[in-house]
DNA sequence: TTGACATAATACCAAAAGGTATCATATATG
DNA sequence: CATATATGATACCTTTTGGTATTATGTCAA
């Protein structure tokens, strides 16, 4: 009957505080511009070469990945470098990673598989 | 100009097999859901008790969990019971770990906190 | 100063999302 | 069988979203 929630002991804030970041990972566009933006910093006009969408179109994206605290945005001179915040991220990775512990109580092969390709990056391969 | 996503070395897929599950988690009431059926399997009777939203909401909110591979249904009479589906995550979680490796080269207190969390979750506390 | 360039902002539009109310269907059970 | 229960499906509504086109602002450079 009631949003109750917030009485669980997933206190709501939780919930709300991955909010934005998860409502700017939600569109293909915005993790694409993610996945460009972690090889290097760019300027609207660079994003926008990758898409085949207006510069007001990217401008939204590059807004609302702002909004979620997933990118920062600094002046140069009339340009504006758009800059990955990976520690962004945090927030949904951390709700995501609560989870973890029913992807198993005893290890199963997802989370070896998740662990190994962790190890692998962090080894360099 | 083109949408070359698709040359990066990111291969388009990535973006896309993932879209569902991406989407499903957008909505903090279905991200609730999700939280609820981690503690139990549950009707949709069951789950609309805890929100302030008609059934037919919640089974909107089911249906796009159950297309985002998030959650499985299987009938038992008249009931038909809700369960998590932990796996259906790995997508969203595969794509986010990507980007572990600009929280860091060299192992920031972030990544490091983040392993810490999983190592603990692991021993049980 | 005067263009060109880089970006921001605004108005507007169609489609998708999140809800409700209502109706339909299937299954227990007296 | 008849009825209550559990759920599904559909039509409809409002707000949000993703997009375009257009206009405004700020800065570099001759």
């Amino acid at each position: 009957m009631i949003n109750d929630i917030s009485t669980d002991r997933f206190s709501n804030s939780n919930l709300m505080q991955s909010q934005g970041a998860f409502r700017a990972l939600s569109d293909p566009t915005r993790r694409g511009i993610l996945m460009l933006l972690s090889e290097q910093d760019m300027t609207i006009g660079d994003v926008s070469e990758h898409f085949d969408i207006t510069r007001a179109a990217v401008k939204k994206h590059l807004n609302i990945l702002e909004e979620g605290a997933l990118i920062s945005v600094h002046t140069s001179g009339r340009e504006r470098i758009n800059k990955l915040e990976p520690l962004g991220l945090k927030s949904a990775v951390d709700w995501l990673n609560y989870f973890n512990q029913f992807w198993d109580e005893k290890l199963t092969a997802l989370q070896q598989a998740v662990e190994n390709e962790q190890k692998n990056q962090k080894e360099g391969k």
